[in-house]
DNA sequence: TATACATATGAACAGTTGAACATATGTTGG
DNA sequence: CCAACATATGTTCAACTGTTCATATGTATA
């Protein structure tokens, strides 16, 4: 459909020559439809943040429930520090929001995607 | 000031009393909820190999083709050895199926759950 | 079987990350 | 305002991870 220049080759060559065209026209078109960089760089960082074994614990806690800092150190035997830590992390990737309660802050997962992530992920997990 | 007993205690102290107590059931209950550490650890595992900008291209390549590893270097701008040894992760964690046809060896995504993951992932950044 | 090609593997090194500890900030009731 | 409690943040350090380079293994063909 382009410039050419290759007609002088031989059957077989030129059979090769086709099949490799072919096969470049193929990764070409991936390197159109994939996304930008920076979209895929994105999606990375967000599956990071699901791969540590204390945030995915601290997020499963609260797959039901809100709860404060507090609550999630002692039920998952970890230190205060430790937790509000991750939970920056979590607030941040917008996988938990968090709202005020006296001198409490009650954390809950963000949205529905979050719940689908982990169910789709333990259902890998589980086979 | 701890082991006084709370028997002497006001009537909005005991009313407090019972409100932790609730709290407590609660965490218990969540507690016993909670998946076994070891399911939670494969979990975060899982998703720790989908949090490599890499990795993550090598698979969205993959999203509707089937590669070989020269494809993929190729299309990503890697080299061989990188795009091998993130082959390997892939392959470990079943992620990635392979078949060999001469010399090369074609790579695609192993199962629907892993083009749910990224879909449902893809969702969450993109808005 | 010798050679080139395709992929895999091993080792080392730089960059990243989570936990622990100390300390700071914020909130409520007295 | 102070004391007690709840949460957040800064720093340090050991452990882990991805890349590179060198090399090995596997496969087809002249």
């Amino acid at each position: 459909m382009e410039e050419d220049g290759r007609r002088a080759e031989s059957v077989k060559s030129a059979a090769e020559g086709e099949l490799s065209d072919a096969r470049e026209n193929i990764i070409r078109n991936i390197q159109e439809q994939q996304p930008d960089d920076e979209i895929l760089y994105d999606l990375a960082e967000l599956f990071k943040v699901f791969g540590d074994s204390t945030r995915i614990k601290i997020l499963y806690s609260m797959f039901e429930n809100e709860l404060c800092v507090n609550d999630i150190a002692r039920l998952l035997n970890l230190s205060q520090s430790s937790v509000s830590h991750q939970l920056r992390i979590l607030k941040t990737s917008k996988l938990v929001k968090f709202r005020r309660e006296g001198k409490s802050i009650f954390y809950s997962l963000d949205d529905e995607h979050v719940r689908a992530i982990i169910s789709m992920g333990m259902e890998h997990v589980e086979e």
